[in-house]
DNA sequence: TAGATTGTTAATCGATTAACAATC
DNA sequence: TAGATTGTTAATCGATTAACAATC
């Protein structure tokens, strides 16, 4: 459902900025693939009212659904580790639309501290606590190595972070009362993978999670996982 | 379901290398929230025969597991824009467990050329057409500025690239047979504020998809989204 | 044997679709 | 009015859980 609401406000985005002033439960359904009366039903419970014989007013409609989706509050988060990913997470365009500002980026290392990413500043670790202190912050991005990233998060977690976007390849155990993400960009290739083999195997049928599907492609070639897995299982 | 028998490998995994050759329903249930039963059905539609007081032999959960999931197979793939993002993703560990092997890096920057990111050197774009012709490449990631997506797309497909895995902020239009994956980091970032807007709300209740929730943490300040909202709809 | 665990069938639950009356 | 579209109720479907017999 959540994940419906979030294309509806895609689309009512993208309808707005084309000059239209109202959506209809069909082409909605349409570009979902699901019934229309379930969109009747997601607006109602979403408490958006239509109107009969015109539809939905996009105003209304992203209005509600910014308001759902929590895309209308502010929250301010700190990154962690200022590698490839921390810059590119920092230059990342997208945040703005969700509310997201990075209000400080940190780096161990002193090759970096000092440097200007996207117009963030690189800080010292040092200073991490005061600014946490200061400002409040309850977000922390963490681009750093998979070693780093538990301590890290015990003592985040210690000065008042409340919700981590771990991108570090490992699991984080955290106290009951805090948020973890953990963003594996490993499972989007998963699915696209998986998406082509499904493709392959089925043709065009089916609308794999997230993907845009559709006939051809071979899969790939095999490798020995076995041995991989077997190796595992005796170690 | 796909995402439960992901996380049954990742279990078995880390079970193995704990040292057991089996794994019950039990453990298994427990750990991802759902009835003991579900697992015995997943196990059962996964084809893994389990063997009754011992539970499911390792070994078979991973090969089965792999093979289901597509880890055996090897997919190569070329990446397009060296900027951050696309360095991030070059230097990505996590990748060889799927086997993707990233065989060519290229961008139309000529400073970037030549440049060694991760053990890749980054080629140029002119390049580009002769190594699909010759390696027969099926998956293309795209990490270049939203504008260059579409055309990029459109060129690639013509060369026999079927999977696409773009990061770049656009929505791309395919021919059917071609698989599009948009990585969209902004949703994971907007799934974990509204978790921690969920364990505010409700307290420590309900498994907000991906991730590890609990109680405290207050909701961020409001905007004033709504003003943007009618200037979309108006514009 | 007793205990643990699988495999499977029946029951439940929730989400989606189908149908249609209300109404602008 | 006629047509389009919402809002809602009933029917369907699929996924999950509960229960339990089989069995190592």
């Amino acid at each position: 459902m959540r994940k419906r609401l979030a294309m509806y406000h895609q689309i009512a985005l993208r309808a707005a900025e084309a000059g239209q002033s109202q959506i209809s439960s069909g082409p909605l359904a349409a570009l979902l693939h699901v019934d229309d009366s379930l969109v009747r039903k997601d607006m109602a419970r979403a408490g958006i009212p239509g109107l009969q014989k015109v539809g939905y007013p996009l105003t209304e409609v992203l209005r509600r659904l910014e308001e759902l989706l929590g895309l209308d509050e502010r929250n301010d988060a700190i990154l962690i580790g200022c590698g490839h990913l921390g810059a590119a997470i920092l230059g990342y365009a997208g945040f703005s639309t969700y509310g997201l500002k990075i209000t400080a980026a940190f780096d161990i290392d002193y090759a970096k501290v000092g440097q200007e990413i996207a117009g963030h500043r690189v800080l010292p670790m040092e200073k991490c606590r005061s600014i946490l202190d200061i400002f409040r912050v309850r977000i922390a991005i963490l681009t750093v190595p998979a070693t780093a990233a538990q301590p890290l998060t015990d003592w985040l977690v210690g000065r008042g972070i409340r919700g981590i976007w771990n991108f570090a390849p490992a699991t984080l155990t955290v106290p009951p009362g805090v948020v973890v993400r953990h963003e594996n960009l490993a499972i989007g290739l998963a699915r696209l993978i998986h998406g082509l083999k499904d493709a392959t195997d089925r043709g065009p049928v089916g609308v794999p999670d997230d993907a845009t599907r559709s006939g051809g492609a071979e899969g790939g070639r095999r490798r020995e996982a076995t041995a991989r897995a077997r190796r595992a299982a005796k170690s």
